[in-house]
DNA sequence: TGTTCGACCTTACACCGTATGGTCAGCTCA
DNA sequence: TGAGCTGACCATACGGTGTAAGGTCGAACA
């Protein structure tokens, strides 16, 4: 479709930046073979000839995610390293929401490999067991990895979605506030500097199905 | 197909259900609505009689998985209550895996919901302020999630499935020592009761896609 | 000049969620 | 008794998915 010098090679690096840069904008279900290639200017099957299956795809992007977290140097100190990697890991995290969700997968990539060893040294070179040093990783890693998930579990962009939304449940407050009082009440004062944003996670997902296309008055589904 | 006296009635409750112990079983990616509607001996589209759609049923499942939790009851002493949570959310999590990987919706059932609200009474009823508690239920889940999840991302089961999986690792050792010394010293002497257990979480996925269809030599995803 | 080969394409398959519109037994009510 | 309704289910179809199998073609090399 165009010329060769115009387009810009592809490689599985490249494909897996694009691909990252796809799942950073629309998230990572809709993130497809074929608009991967499209994006990249060639057939969803001429993207196998660099790439193993769509997995391997996952493996690199979260290899990417990997790269970008602060590793420790030698020689750094162990506190601050440690508080500079939990840092950079929410905020990397929270700039590619995809990789928490993939992260539970089984083929690490060299900068996951180098950055995990980092860390191993920095612990290491400040006097921890090694067993010592895996509880250390093990109770960082839990901590800062559930906190990222709790908060990509929220719409942290005010896009005027929260109003909209608290309306919803709002209808049906009064029962909820019955059956539910402590909810209600966290939900009705919530604490803004608080991880837990509970007014937010209780809202409703509606206008992913909003109509039927026939009389639903018998559904299941449907609130009696 | 069978006399409706014969079967079980479907309804949106058995769904989830069968849903749950085939998400059990199998894991989540291979449960489709064909499946779980076979399952329940009735055609795939039968099933949205009894629910909106697939996150629908998600969204169920996760509160069943919720139901599960041990939750204070009132009076209950909270440090005692908290630790009995997050025993449970554990080993809850552990028959679930699933539930890990779709705990970032946004529809809570029921189940969830009062889940929750005894959990925000236990720690106000302590004597803890609102914003306090939300802080605390923020660390705790989030470090409890965490460790759930790492734990979900190893195979727990010892199927025989460690030593045959980590040849394809020692094969490659040597370079492997040279490149991540720390990494791979942790993985020779690992601590078995460390939440992190390296070896395993390094295990190469070469099963998964064994051999191609033509020689292969020119592959840029081959090693070279 | 013929052969190889890297990079790409076409076609096809099985599977997915679900929109649309039946079908039909059993019930209600005139 | 018979008409109409309705709860529960089914058949078909559509556009999407990952990817197996094999073809094409220009450039590099013998």
């Amino acid at each position: 479709m165009v010329k060769s010098e115009t387009r810009e090679p592809v490689t599985r690096e490249r494909a897996i930046r694009v691909a990252v840069a796809l799942a950073d904008v629309g998230g990572i279900e809709p993130l497809s073979m074929r608009k991967l290639a499209a994006e990249l200017g060639i057939e969803a099957m001429s993207l196998y000839y660099h790439v193993k299956s769509k997995d391997d795809i996952l493996d690199g992007m979260l290899d990417v995610v990997y790269s970008e977290f602060s590793t420790p140097h030698a020689g750094d100190e162990r506190r601050s390293a440690m508080r500079d990697r939990a840092e950079s890991t929410r905020n990397v995290l929270a700039q590619h929401p995809w990789a928490i969700s993939i992260k539970a997968r089984n083929s690490p990539g060299l900068a996951t490999l180098g950055h995990l060893d980092s860390v191993i040294g920095c612990l290491r070179a400040a006097g921890f067991s090694m067993p010592l040093t895996g509880h250390a990783m093990s109770i960082l890693d839990s901590y800062v990895q559930g906190f990222a998930q709790q908060e990509a579990s929220l719409p942290l962009d005010p896009s005027g979605d929260i109003g909209a939304a608290t309306e919803d449940i709002m209808a049906q407050q009064d029962q909820m506030a019955q059956a539910f009082p402590n909810l209600a009440d966290m939900a009705v004062k919530p604490d803004p500097a608080a991880g837990l944003r509970l007014r937010q996670r209780v809202r409703l997902r509606t206008e992913a199905h909003p109509r039927r296309h026939r009389s639903s008055a018998g559904r299941r589904w449907q609130s009696p």
